[in-house]
DNA sequence: ACGCCGCCTGCGGGTTCCCGCAAGACGCGT
DNA sequence: ACGCGTCTTGCGGGAACCCGCAGGCGGCGT
């Protein structure tokens, strides 16, 4: 068995070294990348099936590397080793895992011993090994009480990136009130109405995208990512001219 | 001489302690600590006048920390040792630095020789030591043509916090037309307009956010405490009841 | 078929935002 | 004192936003 670990940080990098040996003895080489683009091109030289991957990295992420890896070869078991559960980094890996893919995602602050146990569940048994953190944000984004849907969370980026009411329904193929429909639903779940404050107190859209940002529901790589999706969008309506 | 390191991530914090005893050997014993409150408690306990301060810690970060020993002992030298150089973090720590007193910031992905010579520049030879990326960051924000004013940078949090116009003049003593005059100069000096795009794409108050964010002029740890300061204000003003 | 429920859509109006214009206020150099 | 630049404030209007109301679809249980 081989395995690959893509991590930037190279403390981490040898530490997980470390611990994939002592977890899988069965395991006779250990390749190493510093980035996301790296470990890609390192999948595709060699066929390997289990990679440890850390998601905050620049300039591609792990979720981009795990992206073009998963495409190419959907069976690739990926353990994500990250430092936060946060909404938007559950969501980014829920988005591109293959169906019937085993992957794990464990926290960096988890014991030797839960690292261990994830390894060889994933990488040896072929289960999928969450957290219990991370696992609960999981469950928040799909109860239907609170936690946005997908096409809410659209709408929630658009507007986190400046675009107008009429510049979304443009994009996403609705009616201007369509748009402001699902808008008072994210107002309504983010509870954005104000408490005990007078009214006027606050911008609805920009209260909502802060306590978006403060409950880690979206995060600077998530803007980053739906910022140059939005570039292609306004490339291909507007062609360079 | 003692030297009191803070960080939360322990394979770090192993290799700062490593780092510390080959640079100073003058230093006769190295005190850690997990996370800003515990460091607080340290400094507090001991005559420490030597830090070593990881800048992204939960729940109390490093600015936090920094900040009350700086109050309590303002010839305190202090080290910050992280990983990001965002304009965010570099005005936070600008911000609480005493006149005259010694400091550092050394990013983590810096050498081994580069953390050496800062140790031993801030600790025995009582300079500043500023990694260069982190200058280049510093000086951004101080030159007037890009680089937002100080008063510039508070507007610029509270709309990100989603305060209307009104709301912000209230908080800040400003006219409501003085408060739309220094967003015209954010939107300006954040190249909010569109550049190719036609009218009314996007909502500049919104876009403004979202390019700060982008250009990590903002970030959620900012926000965060941002956002304490403005629930500190409303009850002040609005009493509970 | 019928009613119910959810989502999409148009209309209307009250509020907020964006910004050009112009009149003070303050400091600063000559 | 004078002129100049920067900062502040008021006014006004066009655009965008927030949202209640009402009608039109499509699915689902009885």
């Amino acid at each position: 068995m081989k395995v690959l670990i893509v991590e930037d940080d190279a403390l981490h990098r040898a530490y997980l070294q470390e611990a994939v040996r002592a977890a899988l003895p069965e395991c006779d080489s250990v390749i190493e990348a510093a980035d996301g683009a790296e470990g890609e091109a390192r999948a595709r030289e060699e066929p390997l099936a289990h990679v440890v991957m850390d998601l905050q990295m620049q300039p591609r992420t792990g979720i981009d590397a795990a992206r073009t890896i998963w495409r190419e070869r959907p069976q690739t078991r990926i353990l994500f080793w990250s430092n936060y559960a946060d909404e938007a980094y559950v969501r980014g890996v829920s988005r591109i895992v293959p169906p019937g893919a085993a992957y794990g995602y464990v926290l960096k602050s988890a014991s030797d011993a839960r690292l261990h146990l994830a390894l060889r569940g994933i990488f040896v048994e072929n289960q999928c090994v969450i957290d219990g953190e991370v696992r609960s944000t999981q469950q928040k984004t799909a109860s239907p009480g609170a936690g946005l849907t997908e096409s809410e969370y659209e709408v929630l980026l658009d507007i986190a990136l400046g675009l107008t009411d009429r510049a979304i329904a443009a994009r996403r193929g609705l009616s201007l009130r369509s748009v402001q429909n699902r808008l008072q639903a994210i107002y309504d779940k983010l509870d954005v109405h104000p408490p005990g404050a007078p009214e006027g107190q606050f911008n609805l859209r920009g209260r909502a995208v802060a306590t978006a940002i403060l409950r880690k529901l979206l995060n600077a790589t998530a803007l980053d990512r739906a910022d140059s999706d939005l570039a292609d969008w306004l490339a291909r309506r507007h062609p360079p001219g």
